[in-house]
DNA sequence: ACCTGAACACCGTTCAAGT
DNA sequence: ACCTGAACACCGTTCAAGT
């Protein structure tokens, strides 16, 4: 309450020894704090505000609006991602795939924040870090350079969707082992109005996460790889601009 | 319309010439409106709720919750979408490049809801449409049964996400040309910290959106039919049963 | 039995007014 | 110049009480 008004006396600060003087850093270490307590939908101006012992208007000197604060925890989350993909040995691909899947299993534990990366994308250190590593990756697997620069945005887009997908399905019990309700639909068809459907049934639904997942990743990178990217883009692109 | 109301009496119909009784569909068709007019983010139980003249409480009747009623929304959306890619020939890469195309286009007049088609798969008749016809094509394409199974879902989750990346910078009309934040971190990097961002600068903003879709299209398309799905999930998947 | 008024427990954001 | 109390304009959902 008192922190703001550091500004001629030391202020007694005597009993009162929390508060720290309001912060951009400090509003996201508040803020990731609280997600990982009580989830995204708690880290709220209002909430934020009271944690801080202030009024949600003040925050708004830090921070632009609830958006720009979830990219900030995003960014700030993505300093957990694995980038080394230790446990892969020499080889490019399974490193790639281990820095995805370190990525995916960190935006799993915040299935909500997967929702807000698609939209708002993050721009800090960390994410940088992400991107370049990705990059080096797809270029060791013999991507070339356009290949990589557009295969990195395909590859960070899938693993955040399938992140985000997963936002529902784990918070809610109320269809265990039901999945939603579009797979049970897909089981009710029947043969005479949607021959397809029927014919692959089996398959709409088979496979373990991890199965789907690695799959994902292969289709990518396999289709990364062996599809050029047109000309006219690899030249003259929209916002490429030397400087 | 009014069938649920139909009871005892013809009830006095002198005045009053709207307000008809309500029901599910037409509670969508109201929220179909208004999303139309002003956008998925006013279709609120409350606004619902005064332009069908009752109070919110009363909607609850139908429909479980926001996330449902959006699932709705984008349910009735989806009978926009034009399975037969007409223009396209006889190929049919090119006829389901046209149809995802076409998805595309109508989740991109509504971003908003693209965002929510994540969390809230569709299941009504239009959404098995769309996937009857997608896994028709995959199959003339050469896709096994796995493969298109699998298939289908990447085809949908890649668009959908596409569409939802876009929800934010169609709306804000704060930085004209300047993309997102995101995209101006990566020109302000400098080659000694972040050399392979560097080195694919030009090609990491390059294309224009329709050869970016285009390419990711081809990718996912080559990676699909080139991909083996697993054995062990061709033939014991977790949720198939033959019944 | 069916429906809903009113309440509960929240939101984001702005801006006039304070220090 | 900087900060913020208080207000504006909303939310989703529930449930006791009505018809």
């Amino acid at each position: 309450m008192n922190a703001v008004s550091v500004r001629k006396e030391p202020i007694s600060r005597r009993e009162r020894p929390a508060k720290p003087a309001l912060s951009r850093s400090g509003i996201v270490a508040t803020a990731v704090r609280i997600m990982r307590a009580e989830g995204l939908e708690k880290v709220t101006m209002r909430r934020l505000a009271q944690e801080l012992d202030t009024g949600p208007a003040s925050l708004y000197v830090y921070v632009a609006n609830t958006a720009e604060l979830h990219a900030a925890v995003l960014e700030s989350l993505l300093g957990e991602v694995d980038l080394t993909g230790r446990d892969a040995g020499e080889d490019w691909r399974g490193q790639l795939r281990a820095v995805m899947a370190s990525y995916i299993l960190v935006l799993f534990e915040h299935p909500q924040l997967a929702r807000s990366a698609l939209v708002a994308r993050p721009s800090g250190e960390n994410y940088l870090r992400l991107v370049e590593r990705i990059l080096d990756l797809l270029s060791r697997g013999g991507a070339d350079r356009a290949q990589a620069a557009w295969g990195v945005d395909k590859l960070l887009q899938d693993a955040t969707a399938t992140a985000a997908e997963h936002a529902t399905q784990q918070h809610d019990p109320d269809f265990p082992a039901d999945w939603n309700a579009s797979v049970s639909a897909l089981h009710r068809t029947d043969e005479a109005t949607h021959p397809a459907i029927t014919a692959h049934r089996q398959h709409l639904t088979s496979g373990t996460p991890e199965q789907r997942m690695r799959w994902s990743f292969d289709v990518l990178v396999n289709g990364i790889t062996s599809t050029p990217v047109p000309d006219s883009a690899s030249e003259s692109g929209s916002g490429a601009r030397a400087d």
